[in-house]
DNA sequence: GTGAAAGCGCTAACAC
DNA sequence: GTGTTAGCGCTTTCAC
């Protein structure tokens, strides 16, 4: 009976025509690819590709044993020579396990799905490579949805990637929106947020795991360094914090700048900071408040983002200042312009990166205490404290990821 | 016994012990959430979630009329009444599909997979987002895969990708390695190439489907757009032509420049060509480009990427001329410096966004092909000719995509 | 129009 | 250790 199965390419109780017909519904090629690359063996599945079973017979062993070869399970049960007999059909055959059937036994796609509002963001880029490098080492694969801002597309794209069964979810974003209902809600897959605010207004202190970075840290850790090389008259170009364009980077950024004057012992000079009424400072808003200070006397600048450091650091050059010798500058984000202008810039770099890897560490502690404890329901984001580098647990269990300072020539001071 | 199954847990002939230890494996609360979530109507599957068997159950009809209604087949073998009620049943048990199981069943899995060498570059991000946006066009994921310049990654995905199922694969790269075999043996799932020219030393000029941004288009729109504006001295700083560092971008620019000046009449003066050394050139590079350029005189300046640009901007201002009246000023890129510098930077947008695009529509005219005729095998790249703004099919079946120019300030002169 | 039943390809419990 | 077998949740033929 095996052997004659091995042969016959209509059995299974399904007739030619049928099988026809399927094939060019599903995968065009089916047929011919079998006659072809199969022929010689004549086994192949309708779909073109050799299935466990085909493998088994090759093999002439039983779909079990593959099974416990290829996943690895129960390695006892299983002998040597079986083990090599397996193998060898594999690889005679190229046979490649289908993904999709396993996953629908398992229940496991092996598939993280990664939300983001905006893959052309540069700093959510990198938290995206953040996710795939740990992922890569832990045999996850990353699934990729844009919602591009929008609050119906996020619902959907949380909802879709539930359905595709991925494993975790990982909700990045930049902003904050109004409704946060559903994030609180969502029970169906496990579930980790990057810099994903919660409205104040919901009550709730969730257990919902996050991550987030630290912009305080990072801006007072840029300011100290100016204090470090010298400085002591230190400039602020800052974004707006009051209104609707404020934000909570901005207020944090801000409050860094006051953490490290005050812990440097340095008093605070309110002619020297310049609070941008845009939501995003550019060049324009770092070379008009250098005109502005000028009048003051400074000898160090800290702008929040790149751009509107190197506006500053071009109207500190063209009124005949050098920089770093007698204006220190630092910006922010460590994007391209920090390292491509002339002189390059200090920057503070968000670590978004690694913000990535820490939401998936988080997922995948998440994952195992599932897998092991049933009763523990949500919260596993206690378990995280075991945080690596520039990462650390605060209150209600936000893990907050430090930035860090990239020194270069505008602010390196010799000696 | 319909109505028996609806309020047993434990059928299926499978004992009570067995379900406990499954779900503990698989999804961990699943059988709570059962409980608590489905114990008013008693129908959960195992997995926490209803199932089409569930929802026919609560509608009272059978899997098959659920079916119909959900994927929109065989309308007319469900009658109104029918359709109503399995559409209650699923708003009432909160279903939705399993795709897993879908995918299993279709061989299709709605999935479109995009693989690219650096999720960080800046254009390749732009490309994901072009591709995204066409992908929920056609009702699409997107299937995201990063592969670090490791041409044993991008084998490995590529694989991993085809096992998934996934309906289709681009591959978005910005550079070329040697081994292309892999590529043109590729027959297991569809494929589509963004610039991902092939070794020149394979001989089959293949049929495999590609998209290429048109370097040598944009550089010359910008230079005729100079021309444009009354210059006509106009100064190129671009990237090494030859070496290790050269690429076919630099090359194309190169031509690009020449080809304008001469449909312009204009003569081509060596004494205005920057060539850098590196294959990316920079601030500096700009400003040291103009430095030299300033003996000769010139009246407009083609810089291959923005931060060139911004440099020689930044010199020419310094040297106390006027952008653009003195000199008009255009990038490449069209990056964030281009709209942060001040003056804003006119700029070569390459558009890679369309490519990202166009290719999707490319795959998708192959995925329909596949599904009406068998026979097509594999050049489906011919249907393509149906291009639509900036693409056009060239010789082979590679596809252009014309880059666009932004005009900013840096180079619109007034009248 | 409706329902029963047969699998897609894989895993794993259970009997040998 | 090995093979038989029963499904995962869905689609779809075929008989009514």
């Amino acid at each position: 009976m095996e052997d004659l199965r091995a042969f016959d390419h209509t059995e299974d109780g399904m007739d030619a025509r049928t099988e026809t017909v399927r094939d060019r519904n599903w995968k065009g090629q089916g047929v011919e690819q079998a006659m072809i690359s199969g022929g010689q063996r004549g086994v192949r599945s309708r779909t073109g590709r050799p299935t466990a079973r085909d493998v088994a017979r090759e093999a002439g062993v039983s779909p079990t044993a593959v099974s416990f070869v290829l996943t690895g399970t129960h390695p006892e049960k299983v002998s040597a020579a079986t083990r090599k007999r397996v193998l060898e059909a594999v690889e005679r055959l190229g046979y490649r396990p289908n993904r999709v059937a396993r996953s629908l036994r398992t229940h496991r796609t092996g598939a993280i799905g990664v939300l983001l509002t905006d893959i052309k963001h540069p700093l959510l880029a990198r938290t995206v490579s953040g996710i795939q490098q740990v992922a890569r080492q832990y045999g996850y694969h990353v699934v990729l949805h844009n919602t591009s801002f929008n609050p119906e597309a996020e619902r959907e794209a949380l909802q879709f990637l539930a359905d595709l069964l991925v494993d975790g979810i990982i909700f990045v974003s930049t902003s904050t929106w109004g409704d946060d209902s559903v994030l609180l809600e969502w029970t169906q897959t496990p579930l980790v947020l990057i810099n994903r605010a919660l409205s104040e207004s919901i009550p709730v202190p969730s257990s919902l795991p996050r991550v987030r970075v630290d912009y305080r840290a990072g801006a007072k850790e840029a300011v100290l360094h100016l204090v470090e090389q010298g400085c002591r008259r230190i400039a602020y170009v800052g974004a707006v914090l009051t209104g609707p364009g404020a934000s909570l980077a901005a207020t944090e950024r801000y409050g860094g700048y006051r953490d490290a004057l005050a812990e440097a012992g340095l008093p605070y000079l309110p002619e020297l900071v310049h609070i941008s009424s845009s939501s995003r400072p550019g060049w324009d808003d770092g070379a008009e408040a250098v005109e502005r200070f000028l009048a003051y006397g400074f000898d160090g600048l800290y702008a929040v983002n790149d751009y509107a450091a190197a506006g500053a650091i071009g109207r500190l050059l063209r009124g005949g200042l050098r920089v770093p010798q007698d204006v220190a500058v630092v910006g922010n984000d460590n994007t391209e312009v920090a390292s491509h202008h002339s002189p390059q810039i200090t920057s503070v770099d968000p670590n978004w990166e690694e913000a990535g890897a820490v939401a998936l560490r988080l997922l995948q502690s998440m994952l195992d205490g599932k897998e092991k404890a049933c009763e523990s329901t949500r919260g596993a984001s206690g378990e995280a404290g075991t945080t690596r580098d520039g990462a650390s647990t605060g209150r209600d269990g936000v893990v907050a990821v430090r930035p860090k300072l990239v020194v270069r020539e505008s602010s390196r001071r010799v000696g």
